[in-house]
DNA sequence: TGTAACTTTCAGTAAGTTCTGAAACTTTTA
DNA sequence: TAAAAGTTTCAGAACTTACTGAAAGTTACA
């Protein structure tokens, strides 16, 4: 295989992963693209090698450097923006965990709390808190666990998870 | 906050978490449902609560079977199925990484093997080379955890979790 | 300050996903 | 074995999300 042909294909599995877990698929692509390229990339390379439109890869370029998995460099005497994809694996998996628990696990705790103020003494009532305290005694611990992990770096997980899972 | 309104929400937020997991609503919701419900329901039970159609209820209630999140109870003297949620906040979410795992990892894993098939000598099959080993390293590593975890039951994760985040 | 180079926005459209409802199928029981 | 009760399937409709392309907005230089 070249590379050319593993290129397209680490782009295509990346899409459709991040289609799976969420995250639309240009965007996973142009990720993709920019963490296997040893090179910035333009906007206009970039539309190119996807073939996607200037409005779709601005948007997509823009969310993920607010998501922090990729940089704007600046070349000297060159006015065009170009785009650097983070290349550490940890800090990649790290921001898309601080992205997405903010996003999703803080707002479910949230609701629980809401929830709590459930105390009547049917049934029914019964079974909903219980379940709601199963959630929010779980995620309570994921949330700290990932926490702890986000603030640890990448040799503490290597180290730390091969002695766990012994 | 009267049950009937906690329900409602917990309902609503399980779903909104559901729909940004790539699981769709429906499923999310019906889940939602039986986890927290006392009993069994039968599919017009959920019909009913939820105001969805009997196809919709049949595809979603099927799907959460295969994930092993909810189980088929027949009550004696009745023909109707009936449905019951699982209730063990760990088995879910058990189940959840193991159907994920099995449809989302492995393949990663089959397509980066492929990849390593590049072998040329250029700056792009190199990074493309180091990328993939990069995400093997660290996927293969989140495998084996995956998998411990899976095997693990409650009380050890809550124990060795525990100790790993002090 | 004008204009060229580049970036951002957004309305309309395309693509993708989920849902409905009715028909086909299966099982049970009289 | 007929028909009642229940379950499954699936084509098309409804809804949701993502993309395009052109116009508006910025910035940088002469």
């Amino acid at each position: 295989m070249d590379w050319k042909e593993g290129k397209e294909k680490f782009i295509q599995a990346w899409g459709a992963l991040g289609t799976e877990w969420g995250v639309n698929r240009t965007m996973a692509q142009v990720h993709a693209l920019l963490m296997i390229s040893p090179y910035s990339l333009s906007a206009d390379e970039i539309m190119e090698d996807l073939q996607i439109s200037r409005g779709n890869a601005n948007m997509n370029i823009r969310a993920l450097m607010d998501w922090g998995l990729v940089y704007k460099e600046l070349r000297p005497g060159d006015r065009k923006e170009y785009f650097i994809g983070e290349k550490d694996m940890w800090k990649v998996v790290r921001q898309i965990i601080i992205n997405r628990k903010k996003k999703e696990l803080e707002p479910m705790l949230k609701v629980l709390d809401e929830i709590s103020g459930v105390t009547e003494d049917c049934d029914e009532a019964i079974s909903l808190a219980k379940t709601v305290n199963d959630i929010k005694m779980f995620s309570s611990k994921a949330d700290s666990t990932l926490d702890k992990l986000i603030k640890a770096d990448s040799n503490w997980f290597v180290g730390t998870f091969m002695k766990m899972i012994k």
